[in-house]
DNA sequence: TAAAGTACGCACCTTTTGGTAACTGCCTCA
DNA sequence: TGAGGCAGTTACCAAAAGGTGCGTACTTTA
């Protein structure tokens, strides 16, 4: 795995990769960038931070999540079932019930996910202030 | 803001929205979605901790990230200098020489999605192990 | 004299994403 | 007797994402 880059200015290091065992988000080989696309998804963030809290059913994350369509979470549930964060538990009954918990790997994940999603929250009037700020130097500064 | 949802077995309260302020990323009209769509990017997740250490010239992430086209560099970039995580200096020099640098904002989300990058390259195994293992279920499972 | 680096913008075109609508099979409620 | 809920699946299609190649204008290096 590539640790170091000869640039023109000199010898740079990869970002942090040295001292994290030897995966590296950074080459586009390197199977952790593979997760990293399955984390880099809007819906996975909002689905993984809901069942923090405990098992939801398909309906409730429905509701709870505003805008997700049924194909796309029952899309991404399976994803993340298949990569091990989310276990699906079906009850076996009639009508069906079939409810999803987060995984002991997948919890490990949730609280992260959860501090992004803060971080759009407690940010949100920020990032409108310097768009608006940018689209005026935009217009104020072409000509 | 909707805070509360009635669902059958009774009332749900949405992830933690409560007590963040008033913006909530689970409702679709929030603007906070838009933010959070804005970081769930694969590059986005790569580039914005690139720039932790200081600032990086274009050619120089190309090199550092890799697998990121030219187009999708130059769009991400842009896209954040708009929402004012990252300042574009340009040195108005020739041949041009354009550095990169995360702002403030910018350098209050590096951290967190530093972790995430973390998270992946340490929990690589267990992921890989846990789609061995929802792959064999599949194949004995079925019939 | 030619090639390569610098930081892009633009047009073209393919791939991927994701929404919608329809269908299933069984149950409960009015 | 039909409507609605449950937890999906499938097919179809429009829109968005994103790769490639070309052009720019000037400089440094071989």
């Amino acid at each position: 795995m590539i640790r170091k880059l000869v640039l023109g200015r000199g010898t740079l290091e990869l970002p942090e990769a040295d001292n994290a065992a030897q995966a590296n988000v950074y080459a586009q080989a390197c199977p952790s960038r593979a997760i990293l696309e399955l984390i880099a998804d809007k819906w996975t963030l909002l689905i993984v931070p809901a069942l923090r809290r405990g098992r939801l059913r398909n309906g409730e994350m429905m509701r709870v999540i505003g805008g997700v369509s049924q194909k796309m979470l029952t899309q991404t549930l399976r994803e993340l079932e298949h990569n091990g964060l989310v276990e699906r538990i079906d009850h076996q009954e009639v009508p069906p019930r079939v409810e999803y918990e987060l995984t002991e790997l997948g919890r490990s994940l949730s609280d992260l996910m959860r501090k992004l999603d803060g971080w759009a929250e407690a940010n949100l009037d920020a990032v409108l202030k310097a768009r608006a700020a940018f689209e005026e130097r935009e217009a104020g500064g072409e000509r």
